[in-house]
RNA sequence: GGAGAGGUGGCCGAGUCCGGUUGAAGGCACACGCCUCGAAAGCGUGCAUACCUUAACGGGUAUCGUGGGUUCAAAUCCCACCCUCUCCGCCA
């Protein structure tokens, strides 16, 4: 959510920043229109609550002098039928100015790189080598080693589910607690664990709703949904907060399954584990002092770039575009990791900060000392990582001639198994 | 699912029957000051949030789980809903 004070103050430069990310302009008039006639009828009716709550008092000091009161009310009542038509033009516009304040996109940071899509991205630094060997795709020499079965999962569910047998179970498990051990005993974060379907409130906070509902697993008996990510669950824990300033940052770091609809991707993945509707994966939160929150974007990108390099993995850090910037973040970077079975780099983190877009939905602030005024934190996210997708790409770079697959050495303490070999 | 109890400010907790200077007693916590060599205790002062308005001091409106209703006036009365707790049933 932007900060409606900055539509109404500087209407010209949010209608260019939203340009900037490709974002339609005009909900700042249509916001700008509701909110003057919301103004309007608030500043009519304050007074006129104003009238009434002194003409109360002297009612009720009459009425225990025992005069006579009935002219003065008779007055009031046609006060408080004017009160009711403001009230209820008051809650129409609120309302239409709060459905529109939902639909912005959060405005890109000043460092962000202009463009239009992914092809003005701009790679940041690589890390590892990215070799061309020739490798089976992942979900080929998943099959032979036993340990993705697409087929039965096709059965239970349908497409887009996978299920993992034997040492593929037990590698997305060493990986899941890897991933959580790392981050919660090495970069500081406290490990969570929380619910996974979560009310629309939840979703708005972080702003999958209103504007991706179709996006979304839904319960059809009970107004819940199932997370797309532990983003939201996670951030929506200090929902309606105030935080002092020695909390911060607070860190959690969560692993949860992760569901997705993936309307509108029909053509794209659907070999493999790479786009599923429902996947594990290990998050990173933060809740930041707005004037540290880019130092803890660098940081949080870091945390996740650990994983990779702890496995081994070539990867190369990627800086999005404004046009190719998700709808709540302010600034991105994108961990892409390498596949050699197609040659290229795919998405398996991606690192944000969202600045006060998601602590306004939220209504998550804090205070810079015990009496300063509340302020909206920063909030910031990012995979760490995609589970799937790592294993995925072990599954690749880590493939030998003979179709074995070596287990990175940093699993070994959480897998005994040190190669995963066919018919084993 | 059945029966009952309850939701008040950062926390605890009055007020709700009998509507009216109650944004809300009291306590704790917190901040500042006095006292002290220093501290504790004690004393004094301050201390909710949002929005509107003002150059500023300030002023105004709203908020006692949420939403509606009654009334000149609602924390207090009425209706609906949500949440929490206890007991019973069921269940991993």
């Amino acid at each position: 959510m932007l900060d409606p004070k900055q539509l109404r103050n500087n209407p010209d430069a949010v209608k260019k920043a939203l340009k900037d990310r490709n974002a339609d302009a005009s909900l700042v008039d249509k916001f700008l229109a509701a909110d003057e006639r919301w103004r309007k009828a608030t500043f009519e009716v304050d007074e006129l609550k104003n009238r009434r709550n002194e003409i109360t008092d002297k009612i009720a000091q009459m009425k225990k002098k025992k005069e006579d009161t009935s002219a003065i009310i008779a007055e009031m009542k046609k006060a408080a039928d004017r009160i009711k038509e403001l009230d209820e033009i008051r809650r129409v516009e609120e309302e239409q100015a709060k459905k529109v304040l939902l639909e912005f996109p959060n405005l890109p940071h000043v460092s962000v790189p202009p463009g239009m899509d992914a092809r003005d991205n701009i790679e940041v630094r690589k890390w590892g080598e990215a070799k061309k060997a020739k490798v089976k795709p992942h979900y080929e020499i998943g099959k032979e080693l036993g340990i993705l079965d697409f087929e039965s999962a096709a059965k239970i569910a349908g497409s887009r589910f996978c299920t993992l047998k034997g040492l593929g179970a037990q590698l997305e498990r060493a990986l899941i607690n890897f991933m959580l051990d790392l981050h919660s005993e090495e970069h500081g974060y406290t490990e969570v664990f929380p619910p996974i379907l979560v009310n629309a409130d939840s979703m708005q906070g972080t702003g999958q709703l209103p504007k991706f509902e179709e996006d979304l697993f839904k319960c059809r008996d009970d107004e819940f949904y199932l997370v797309p990510t532990a983003e939201v669950s996670v951030t929506n824990i200090h929902k309606n907060e105030i935080l002092s300033l020695d909390q911060l940052p607070i860190k959690y770091c969560a692993f949860s399954p992760c569901f997705r609809r993936e309307a509108g991707s029909y053509g794209k993945d659907v070999r493999g584990l790479i786009r599923q509707h429902q996947f594990n994966k290990v998050e990173l939160v933060k809740f930041v002092d707005p004037q540290k929150s880019y130092e803890e974007l660098e940081s949080l990108t870091k945390n996740a770039e650990e994983v990779l390099r702890r496995l081994g993995l070539p990867y190369r850090v990627v800086e999005l575009c404004g046009g190719d910037l998700g709808f709540a973040a302010a600034k991105t970077f994108d961990l892409e990791v390498w596949f050699p079975s197609e040659g290229k780099y795919r998405e398996i983190s991606s690192c944000s900060n969202f600045e006060t877009f998601q602590a306004r939905r939220t209504n998550i602030k804090f205070r810079k000392d015990p009496k300063a005024k509340p302020e909206f934190v920063h909030t910031l996210n990012g995979s760490g990582l995609a589970v799937g997708r790592t294993m995925a790409a072990i599954l690749e770079n880590f493939q030998k001639d003979d179709g074995s697959v070596e287990v990175p050495e940093a699993l070994h303490q959480y897998l005994e198994v040190p190669i995963l070999k066919i018919g084993k």
